[in-house]
RNA sequence: GCCGAAGUGGCGGAACUGGCAGACGCGCACGACUCAAAAUCGUGUACCUUGUGUAUGUGGGUUCGAUUCCCACCUUCGGCACCA
């Protein structure tokens, strides 16, 4: 048999060949184009680790054909990428072989882009960004000052951790174990007051709340809210003995009859006063104890609570009770005031204090439906809503109109008000670390803290510094970079040694795309008003409260400012899940578990392993890697070679009724496969156009090939395949002899009568259990479908002689009998 | 501990608005091709006590009908403010 040979599907060939045109084409160069409707895809960009890992392809390549498939349908599409690239690891690299920080980082960045080339994705590389340039920093550092200037970043003293011998701050990630040691030398870390730059996020708190014109998932809202955390209560004004006011928060006014003693957090400035005042071990070593648990084992609930008494009294501004004042590290300084009213006969927490230090219990909400309780014998709080009682003027309100009338009543004494506390925190920026963008600030004896003039800017973080191995920040070391003259008065002052956080640089990295290095603004606002805001925002649900937050609450400054517009910088958010290592545990280098996408590409090519990370999990959710299910994908990705490439033994002789299947069956995976890529539901995409294909191989082997229904299905088909694995279907679609590019090709319109179905198969159930299908015409009515129904030897049988009760109808899907 | 999410065959997952549980793929089994193997193609594949049978983490509830809604519990994962 005389025979014509495929040739062989060769991915790198193809990919190389592709990646190549379209560079040369610029094919991915996204410019303003007022004809077309503008679309900002931005992915989270990734922190120059050194590798690329499976998790970034993950996150990234749906992105991609997210963006792709926008562009055909014929959006002008941006899809930006850059480095996040300061940051504590190029500095831990720094300290451990002795290289700077910033070739480490470069030469890594220089790595990953080779990488994220060999993707394929639509990037346009001309917007790239690197947060470590100076020409990048120097906007971050005029976004500091601007933020100063109208009053939104203040300096206030506030604990770190702190290793004594490292003479060091520590991250989180640095302090190890239950006893906190150092990660290097194994001292026990401590807490260190430091003069630190906040941003004033607070201000925003009640504007974050709203999620109004955005489309962001439910679960994000969710834990921003929560994070958040939004409390209505009183601020009420107890008195110390001296005079002196010391004020709480506190949700449950309606409580305040039942206080029967007060806590301080171990920070409270009060405990500072009284151990000033004169020796008192016992409160000191409560205080350095307080100070080396964390914030998490602080506020667990299930903690055995400790305490010591203050030695102080508070008067109780309702009724005049004096009660003791103890310090516990269960009350935090971040939230409220620091300072608590303890009314244990109804908080949980404040009962198991006052049980364990032999604490008076006061009953004052009776609750609805149970016995008045005893405080001296309850073994738990009470629940706390009920009719008020034991509260003097109050006794006897209904527990639905006490906060209100309670809240009244301390207005009218002038002993409180109501207010509003939100768990959320002002933004700590400082970071006594080297590797970041220098707080552009100069301390002056004279003129306090002096912004460094616009024309001085970027402050240059110097390139001539010693690394210690203790991490010591090499700015405070340097011997002559922070020594500057006053911008005011010309004195002698000092440069801020401190960086700041990496999540400032994160925060505007989509305007940084806008027109990168730009020289006069942070961006050109021709751009601004072209691309902003982002259309789409991807990238990991972790990110959910902190960047998230942070760059929502940044839009809304700069909007306050004149700098940016709209109330959001990202009208809809899409999160991926984690990719997990084969044993189901997060990948690790030290787990050895770790994928490497760059032996998959060499091995299967990139538009395999596209296909897979878009195949094998759902996107949002994540799964473990299985590196046996790839194959898979590489089959898929070879039959669409083979399928449309390879001529069929039985050319254009199909019947009629396999090329209307054929049609039907392309029709309907249009609609699918759109609905899917609208809903980010990537593996049934994938999975849709799998189904397809064993549909056209049925269709190939009946004679199909050569019609005008294949040919169509091959055009869809491509079409449809071009977001997932872009370089085989312009490979394909150029070999079939289309016009260059596939991916400039608009996306396919399903026709809706050629997708209709001639027949519906009716589920039978009796009782709600399946016992019958029929298959009947789409035209169909119920009263007919019901009379066929009935008339089934299976459904006879099932009602045995009995008439039916009821008999409930979905149309075109099911018919439910009763008996 | 607090906040959020998820539990479906041997495995990853599908199931659109409360309506056929297990699409698609992996794996496995058998067959075709081959001297043979790989690749490819085809067929089959939830379970069992094979029947008006059981089954979507466990236990309850609502409903004609529940993977889907409600309540309680268990397990796993993400975040918890200096990793990014």
């Amino acid at each position: 048999m005389e025979e014509k040979k495929t040739p062989v599907y060769n991915s790198k060939a193809i990919e190389e060949k592709w990646q190549k045109r379209w560079a040369d084409d610029k094919l991915y160069e996204s410019n303003i184009d007022e004809n077309k409707p503008k679309h900002y895809a931005l992915t989270m960009l990734p922190y120059p680790s050194g590798n690329l890992h499976i998790g970034h392809w993950y996150s990234i390549t749906p992105s991609d054909a997210h963006a792709r498939y926008m562009r055909m349908k014929g959006y002008n599409v941006m899809f930006p990428m850059g480095f996040d690239a300061f940051g504590l690891p190029a500095e831990n690299a720094a300290i451990k072989h002795n290289i700077h920080p910033a070739s480490w980082t470069f030469s890594n960045i220089d790595h990953m882009r080779d990488q994220l080339k060999s993707m394929g994705s639509m990037f346009d590389w001309r917007r790239e960004i690197i947060s470590a340039k100076p020409e990048y920093y120097r906007w971050t550092q005029w976004f500091f000052l601007q933020l100063y200037k109208n009053g939104l970043a203040y300096q206030k003293f506030s604990p770190v951790d702190w290793c004594p011998t490292c003479n060091t701050t520590l991250a989180r990630e640095q302090v190890w174990g239950d006893d906190r040691h150092c990660e290097r030398c194994g001292t026990p870390v401590i807490k260190k007051d430091l003069n630190q730059w906040y941003f004033r996020i607070t201000k925003y708190a009640e504007e974050l709340l709203n999620f109004d014109g955005i489309d962001w998932p439910e679960r994000v809202r969710t834990l921003q809210t929560n994070w958040i955390g939004r409390s209505e209560g009183a601020a009420v004004h107890f008195k110390l003995e001296n005079g002196e006011d010391l004020e709480v928060f506190t949700t449950r006014p309606d409580t305040l009859w039942g206080v029967t003693f007060m806590v301080i957090a171990p920070e409270h400035p009060l405990v500072k006063e009284i151990l000033s005042e004169g020796d008192n071990p016992e409160i000191a070593a409560y205080v350095d104890n307080a100070a080396r648990s964390s914030e998490i084992e602080r506020s667990s609930a299930d903690r055995e609570k400790t305490g010591v008494f203050s030695g102080r009294y508070a008067i109780n501004p309702v009724n005049d009770k004096k009660i003791p004042i103890w310090i516990s590290d269960y009350v935090l300084m971040g939230y409220g005031t620091g300072a608590i009213m303890a009314v244990p006969a109804h908080d949980q927490r404040d009962f198991e204090f006052a049980r364990k230090f032999g604490l008076e219990v006061i009953v004052v909400v009776h609750p609805d439906g149970e016995e008045l309780p005893d405080g001296a014998t309850m073994t738990q709080a009470a629940a706390a809503h009920g009719t008020i009682v034991n509260s003097g003027p109050m006794t006897g309100v209904p527990g639905d109109v006490a906060f209100g009338k309670v809240c009244d009543w301390l207005e009218e004494k002038g002993i409180g008000h109501k207010t509003t506390t939100y768990r959320l925190r002002d933004w700590l920026v400082s970071r006594q670390r080297y590797w970041g963008a220098p707080i552009p600030i100069i301390h002056c004896p004279h003129c306090g803290a002096v912004p460094v003039p616009d024309d001085q800017l970027p402050v240059l973080l110097p390139d001539d510094v010693e690394w210690k191995p203790t991490g010591e920040s090499p700015l405070k070391l340097h011997p002559t970079w922070k020594n500057v003259k006053c911008p005011i008065c010309g004195a002698n002052a000092e440069r801020d040694t401190d960086t700041m956080d990496t999540f400032m640089c994160s925060s505007w990295y989509h305007l940084g795309y806008l027109s990168p290095y730009f020289e006069t603004y942070p961006f050109d606002k021709k751009e601004y008003d072209y691309w902003m805001p982002v259309d789409v925002y991807t990238g990991g649900i972790e990110h959910a409260t902190m960047h998230l937050i942070y760059t929502r609450f940044f839009h809304k400054a700069c909007r306050d400012m004149g700098i940016t517009k709209g109330d959001e910088p990202m009208l809809k958010l899409r999160n991926q899940g984690m990719v997990l290592g084969e044993d189901q545990q997060k990948m690790s280098k030290s787990r050895g578990n770790v994928v490497d996408p760059d032996a998959l590409v060499a091995r299967y090519g990139a538009d395999t392993v596209r296909a897979y990370l878009m195949f094998f999990a759902r996107w949002e959710m994540g799964a473990p890697w299985d590196s046996k299910g790839i194959e898979g994908s590489a089959r898929w990705v070879r039959r669409v070679w083979t399928m449309f490439l390879e001529k069929s033994e039985k050319m254009n002789c199909a019947d009629a009724e396999t090329l209307r299947t054929l049609r039907r069956k392309v029709h309907q995976t249009i609609k699918a496969v759109t609905r899917d890529m609208e809903a980010f539901q990537f593996n049934t995409v994938v999975s849709g156009l799998m189904e397809l294909l064993n549909d056209i191989g049925k269709a190939k082997t009946a004679g199909a090939m050569g019609s005008k229904e294949w040919d169509e299905a091959a055009d869809i088909y491509l079409r449809m395949m071009a977001p997932v694995a872009p370089h085989i279907t312009e490979e394909i679609w150029e070999q079939l002899g289309k016009p260059y590019s596939i991916h400039t090709q608009l996306w396919p319109e399903a026709d809706a009568a050629a997708a209709q179905d001639d027949v519906v198969t009716y589920v039978v159930q009796v009782n709600g259990k399946l016992r019958d299908r029929v298959d009947l015409p789409v035209s169909v009515s119920d009263e007919e479908a019901k009379a066929e129904v009935l008339a089934r030897p299976a459904v006879i049988a099932a009602l045995e002689g009995k008439d039916p009760k009821k008999v409930i109808i979905v149309p075109k899907k099911l018919i439910n009998i009763v008996k």
